[in-house]
DNA sequence: TAAAACTGAGTAACCGGTTACTCATATTAT
DNA sequence: ATAATATGAGTAACCGGTTACTCAGTTTTA
């Protein structure tokens, strides 16, 4: 490979010359600049990227931290994330996480040994939200994609919380007394805010909110089968579930199914993301949808922003949700296929 | 940040010799190392893996390039190369080229330029395969995830061709003699492998390959949409379709599910990767399964493998598939739901 | 007991760029 | 005509590590 070195060289000029001619920076004549031109066509050069990110201290690298690109709801996320990203000449290191706290840290150290410009950071539990500090001490942007639990940092996320009571209140306006919640772990926060907002809907119609209906598993759809296994064998069987998030309510489906009970008619069931699969599956999943592949553009885009402008203060954007009816929550009608 | 220099000059020693202690390489006291560990537990020292980089040429960094992080297939794939890099100690860009070859080679040069360790190249068209000279010039190793073509490269591929002859087989097998073939983009890699399988089977069960069946269009749904209401249009409308993947044929069945053309009584459909969605669609999708994450496992391991040493010899790992039946190529049972 | 081998650690060059500072020459202003 | 300013380019330090080479002191071998 080429270095400055031999274009200063078979030039006859000093490296620093070559370098400003490259970069457009400093004086340089246009004469000058056009010879530089020409010998890096013609000896094939390539500016080593690790040398210049050494003196620079700008890897035009930014990390993706996700629970995992498997699930449904990430790869529009993440698709969002690199488009924003590539349009401005940054790469994308994505890591899977599982959820796991202490491969948070493992990968925000090793993130920040390779002096990526920003971070993109899920922070899966509330107590994911202490790395930041670590982050912020390295001079590392971050921008959070997950709830920001009252911290101070850039933070672009969906309201949660009013999802759920939006999934709650309509399967009491449909006339549900007895409606469950299942969710993933239960420290997740996105358990937390979607259980806030089940639970807040709950109380507005005046509904007792029974530990009994309340179960916590995984977020698939394993997950969910298990899940919907237990509730059945409950004392007064609910007549609703609220499943936290879409592949929660697959699994359901998949149970009830084998059950033979049949939803909308004997259990209603409203989901939350609104993956492809809910569309598709049968019945067709009502559930609650938001905005994937903005929330990973706006996120890169904020982090971006903070990278070129490192005194731009914290900043919250905050994505609605939105009810998205479909058969798993309404009365069967006769003429459906 | 604390850097070598610092640790040096507190205990009194070179930074030749802070060095070695790090990395255990050379000969250094234990009563050293042991201070050395002391001091960077103090520090809070981490290594500048740039710096490091400069000098010994290995970023611990790969890059992988799909088409598509979006669509259902990928996930899965990115999820078995990100597993196995990180227990390696590697790190993986991430790049989506939506089957643009000026972007792959875009993406290339940049990864060179970032002085990658390894590339894991999706070649979405033959012509793409050009590119991996100039990776190979550079001296980055490569993993081809997708048919080379005759190249002579490491890569690990699914049988598409026989795949498709699976799916083909089995369509005529149930008796059925005008079949449509459905694909993506004619000049794609994948296109012509399954094209291939289609077109043996027709042979076989000496068939003639009839121009009017043949579509090509997009890899996703609204691709899938289109191709199937023009072929609606066709004099005589066939009785099958193979649609080269799983989003075109959900497509398929968005469209005729419009129409009110029943599958498989009226038309049998199978598609062709084994997505998620298959088994969650009306009806359950027939279609061929292929192993994602073993396919990103296996390149990550060979990639891997071939950085460790580079004098490895060329090598090809080829995936099998296998026929799923479900719904969409059955006739359609009484007792079905 | 002298030579040989080993041990621990320092010196300094190197990786491939960037940039503050300097300076000679050319241009413009007074 | 002279001082002031602008221009183009070179020098050399620096970014933060790694490593070939060297060497003094210690241990082993003959």
């Amino acid at each position: 490979m080429a270095t400055i070195y031999d274009i200063a060289a078979k030039l006859g000029v000093s490296t620093a010359t070559v370098s400003r001619a490259i970069n457009g920076t400093g004086r340089v004549s246009e004469e000058t600049r056009l010879k530089v031109k020409a010998a890096i066509e013609e000896m094939g050069y390539q500016p080593n990227h690790i040398a210049r990110t050494l003196t620079t201290k700008h890897s035009r690298i930014i990390g993706l931290i996700i629970a995992d690109i498997t699930n449904p709801f990430y790869p529009a996320v993440a698709r969002g994330v690199l488009d924003v990203c590539h349009a401005n000449g940054y790469d994308v290191l994505l890591c899977n996480t599982d959820g796991n706290s202490s491969l948070v840290r493992r990968y925000v150290a090793n993130l920040c040994q390779k002096q990526v410009d920003g971070i993109i950071l899920q922070a899966f539990t509330p107590k994911d939200l202490e790395v930041i500090e670590s982050i912020q001490k390295a001079g590392i942007e971050t921008v959070l994609i997950s709830n920001p639990n009252g911290k101070r940092i850039t933070a672009v996320y969906t309201d949660e919380s009013t999802g759920a009571y939006l999934a709650t209140k309509h399967l009491i306006d449909i006339g549900h007394q007895r409606i469950a919640f299942l969710s993933g772990s239960k420290g997740s926060s996105v358990t937390i805010r979607r259980f806030e907002g089940y639970k807040k809907a709950l109380q507005e119609a005046g509904l007792s909110l029974s530990e009994e209906y309340v179960f916590y598993g995984e977020f698939n759809q394993t997950g969910g089968e298990l899940m919907a296994q237990k509730l059945l064998e409950t004392k007064t069987c609910p007549s609703a579930i609220f499943a936290a998030n879409d592949l929660i309510a697959l699994g359901v489906i998949q149970c009830l199914e084998k059950k033979r009970i049949r939803i909308p008619d004997d259990m209603a069931l409203i989901g939350f993301d609104d993956i492809e699969a809910a569309r598709l599956v049968r019945p067709r999943l009502t559930t609650i949808a938001n905005s994937k592949y903005e929330l990973g553009q706006t996120a890169a885009q904020l982090l971006i922003s903070h990278i070129h402008d490192p005194s731009l203060p914290f900043n919250h954007v905050i994505l609605n949700t939105r009810l998205v009816l479909r058969d798993s929550s309404l009365i069967r009608r006769e003429e459906t296929l």
